[in-house]
DNA sequence: ATCCTAACTTGGACTTTGTCCAAGTCAATA
DNA sequence: TATTGACTTGGACAAAGTCCAAGTTAGGAT
């Protein structure tokens, strides 16, 4: 992740300890934190960071593109720090889990023009939901 | 919407002037209200409705799939009453505009076997992002 | 090396959105 | 029309996030 606090210091960005460390939180696949998460992580590393810094350099990652903010239920928002290639998002239903996923094509063309509105549609969300291997029903056991 | 509640009767609702006044709020295409608007105008009919009753209210329509509850953006959560008709949301990302719309297919094909990591996926939610007409930028006047 | 200063961080107050509860009210059945 | 369990109410509480004045500091200038 040292490359992406070398991007962040190519635009300008003052790097401090707080910022480096909001950063490596955010390293990995399949990641998808909530702010407070991200603060409790960070705090370990850096226990004086304050929350006001966390929101702050979130927002700045969003900012810049360096991270994705997902709402995929209607409680805290989420930080994917993916932002670099497209992909979609694969919920649990029982115990929330998030994976990203690749599906094919763009789910853009599934919109036809007429059903458009005379809007510039440039983007397209897809949360699909299900439930994980761990929240699934087993088949009852033979006796 | 009286449909509605008849239906509501016949699952063993209590029929109040309260519930009466949050159904008939939520009638229409492209309703896309937060608990807090269809306050507002439940209390232009009806001034003394509190907020916990809008609440309520509102979670037991979601419970009895007569109302959808959509989370388009990292705030308040919005309903849907267009619950019995499949569809997915185009948002404006200048004003917020919500308009209901119908993509072709089913957007659950797109996702390969390979992508499921052993999720029984039951459900995707697109939101189509881009800007409304009246948010679009216009072409220059020519002088 | 050290100074300077705009940029950054901090803690706490505040806002928004939503939940919970004890006490009071009322719709529907008998 | 009396009864009662379901419903409603207002206010306290909680979670998620924003804002601000005051203090600190990274990094260029000296």
């Amino acid at each position: 992740m040292s490359d992406l606090l070398e991007r962040l210091r190519g635009r300008g960005w003052r790097l401090t300890s707080q910022r480096r460390v909001v950063a490596e939180v955010l390293d990995g696949e399949h990641v998808h934190l909530t702010a407070d998460e991200v603060h409790a992580r960070a705090a370990a590393h850096l226990p004086e960071i304050s929350r006001a810094t966390v929101y702050n350099t979130l927002g700045e990652l969003v900012a810049l593109g360096e991270v994705l903010e997902v709402a995929t239920d209607g409680r805290a928002k989420r930080y994917d720090p993916n932002a670099h290639r497209a992909h979609q998002h694969l919920v649990c239903s029982g115990c929330g889990a998030i994976r990203d996923v690749h599906p094919h094509g763009d789910p853009l063309t599934a919109l036809p023009a007429a059903e458009r509105f005379g809007f510039a549609v440039t983007a397209a969300e897809v949360t699909y939901r299900g439930l994980c291997p761990d929240c699934r029903p087993r088949p009852a056991d033979r006796p």
